[in-house]
Formats: structure tokens, C-alpha cells, sequence
DNA sequence: TTTTGAAAGTGATCTAGGTCACGCGACCCC
DNA sequence: GGGGTCGCGTGACCTAGATCACTTTCAAAA
């Protein structure tokens, strides 16, 4: 399946859109390749798009004063990822966002994003509904992460996406997890 | 300024509508008042409606397996509450939301709100920028609570809304930080 | 006016998870 | 093919915050 066909399938889960229309919609991507390790946004950054990944595995990830990195959201294809923050309010990057593996995305401008929204309702209802997603979805983390201990923790994270545990070096699912590489190790090697 | 005043300045900050089209959208909300400790939404309800705070302070909250309160929200005056888990998704609710104080909100529907979406262009964009907003509010605190201390975070929220200080009793305070009451009462008296 | 109960302070003790230090195999890559 | 570094395990110790138990304060109910 191509980059338009996935997308339009995504798509096609929350809005309706005629063919034409999401012809026109797809004409403001733009695909991009990055390969394992490559930087999309870096701190400080000025932030300018989002990202829809079509295949491998992103990380968006937040350095803290101590250098010690927590990850936000880990990136599979079908997902977006930016720093929504930066971009919203147009605003420096404080977020890092780069590549786990080698991968493919297809890239929109905030200012791209809010014209086809203004220009098509079917859009503006879309992206509605992405972010009400993305909204219950950091809700239900927070919730995880002041009720639940560690164990408890990453396995619902693996329950949920069982993908990452081939994918994702264990010191980088202690990151998301918020706790030390040396605890998620001890879990499961008493 | 009384309710429709209060809910139109509030939307003028991110849609253009009409006055016609503000009456219309208005029309769809319903008054009502709450007393102190009264419950709006409980664990298990079908939840069919969003609020907009007119006055007072509400609190939606999380009761887990031990019986411990984590507070996900203060609502305060024109911030909008409920278990949007459970009001999108159509399931059962498992965030309660009550009063602190004696309290005024306009309901809304989800049917509606979804109604008026549809029919408003302007409103499907105001809603879209809605939980953009909360969308980022709630990632920073997730990130706030896996980066910083108890104490960071106090003086976090403090600083943000200084009004909780004197309407929330400290062992709210410290049910929205995650942490005892103890732990909170200790930091400034040592 | 008395009673009751919520809010808050405080001491003693416990524990999940952090930190530091070291070892060991695997896989890049000059 | 040998040196680097990355991922991972593991032992020894440390600390933020939890838990439990008791006390004080103060305001509302009766």
C-alpha cells in the first residue's frame, strides 16, 4: 500500500472526503525518508510541521536539566508526531523528535494544516477528533503513571503495543516509563 | 456579565460566529446550578454531557483499586469538565466530577455538540481548538510530574492559578500532585 | 453551648525506585 | 580483526515520599 492510500484509509476513519477532496487534501504532504538515529525536530528548533509515519518507529522525547531523557510517545506508522506545543503556539521547540529505526513520513505545515482545515469542514472535523484521540489517550497515561507502579505499568504497555519489544531497546522503554534502566532490568531479573 | 456574556467572549478567542450563529450554538446549552460536595458525574454513569463553569470550582477525579483520590482537573470559571473518556467513546465513566464550591455550568450535550459541529463550520473549529489546548496542558504535566519534585510542582500550580490557594484545601492540592498529605504539609514545615 | 468532624501538623518507620560501580557479550566500523 | 560503544545484567547503598499513629485547630451542625 502506498503513502496515499495509507493515509486515506486512516483518514477515512473519521471524516468523510469525496476523492477530489482528498486529492487536494494529500497535495499539501510532502514524503520524507530518515534513517535510525536522524533528527526531525531538536530542541530550540523552530517547529513548522507534523509528521504522519508511514513505516518504522519514531520517538518524541524531553531532555530535562540532569540530561536525563523521558519519552513522550513512540511514533509506529499511522501515527502523528510533532511537537504540538512549538507548533500550536509557534514557539521554540522544547521536544526532540527522531528516528528508532529507518523510516518513512509524510510531512504538513501548521500553516498548510490550518488552511485545508478553514477550506474543507470534512478536515477541520478530522483533525477535531485526532487530537480529542490524543488528548484521552495522554489522560489515561497520566492516570497510569500516578496509580500504577512500574511492572504494572510496562506491561500494559507491552499488552498494548507488543510491536515495541522487538523494536525498542529496554533502556528506551525505561525512558517512556519514567523509571531507570537498572529498575526496568530488575523487574524481570530479581 | 451573565452566562451567554461569559460563554460568547470565551468562544470570540478562537471563532468568528455571528451573532445569529452564537445565538444558535447558545441555544443548545442548558443552565445549572451545583452545591458544594455535589456530584456531577459518578463512577460507572453514562456520561452525556460536557460543562462550561460559570462560577465556582469543580474537581474531576480518579478513585483507584485502594481507594485513593488522584484529581485530574480543577475546573474553574470558563474551563469546560467531564470524563471526556467516556463522553466520546460512549462507555461508562470512571472519572467522577463534583464541586468544591457552590457552582454554575452551562451542559452541553455530546449529540449536540456533534449536531452543531456539523451544521457550524466556526464551532467544529472552536472545538478543535479546544482540546488542542488541553490536549498540550495535559502532555506538560505529564512531563512536569516525570521531571520535577513534589515541591517544583506545587509552586508550579501556585504560580499558574494562585486562586486554588485559598479556595482548595491542601489535601486536594496534594491529591492533584500525586503525593500524601503529609508529604505536602512537611514542605513548608519542616 | 456543646458536639462533631474535617483539615492540618508531626514523629517514627518503611519501601520503591534511584544512583553508582562494575562486568560481559554483541555489533558496528575503520 | 581489534577497539569502541551500546545494550543489558547485577551488587551495594541511598533517598524521596508513603504509611501509620497521634494531636491540634477550627468551623459548622445540632
Amino acid at each position: 500500500m502506498d503513502a496515499k492510500e495509507i493515509l486515506k484509509t486512516h483518514i477515512a476513519k473519521t471524516a468523510v472526503l469525496t476523492d477530489e477532496q482528498f486529492d487536494y487534501f494529500f497535495s499539501h504532504f510532502k514524503s520524507q525518508s530518515f534513517h535510525k538515529g536522524q533528527a526531525i525536530i531538536s530542541k530550540g528548533d523552530q517547529v513548522e510541521h507534523e509528521y504522519f509515519v508511514l513505516s518504522g518507529c519514531l520517538k518524541s522525547f524531553f531532555i530535562n536539566d540532569e540530561q536525563k531523557m523521558f519519552i513522550l510517545q513512540f511514533a509506529m506508522p499511522t501515527w502523528w508526531a510533532s511537537d504540538f506545543n512549538a507548533l500550536y503556539n509557534q514557539t521554540k521547540a522544547t521536544i526532540n523528535l527522531d528516528c528508532i529505526t529507518d523510516a518513512q513520513v509524510l510531512s504538513l505545515s501548521n500553516a498548510d494544516r490550518e488552511k485545508i482545515c478553514k477550506e474543507l469542514h470534512s478536515v477541520e472535523h478530522f483533525f477535531r477528533w485526532r487530537t480529542n484521540k490524543g488528548f484521552v489517550a495522554t489522560q489515561k497515561r497520566l492516570l497510569s503513571v500516578m496509580n500504577n507502579n512500574v511492572k504494572d505499568r510496562y506491561e500494559e504497555l507491552l499488552k498494548q503495543y507488543p510491536e515495541l519489544y522487538n523494536i525498542v531497546p529496554k533502556n528506551l522503554i525505561a525512558a517512556y516509563l519514567g523509571v531507570s534502566r537498572e529498575t526496568l532490568s530488575r523487574l524481570y531479573h530479581p
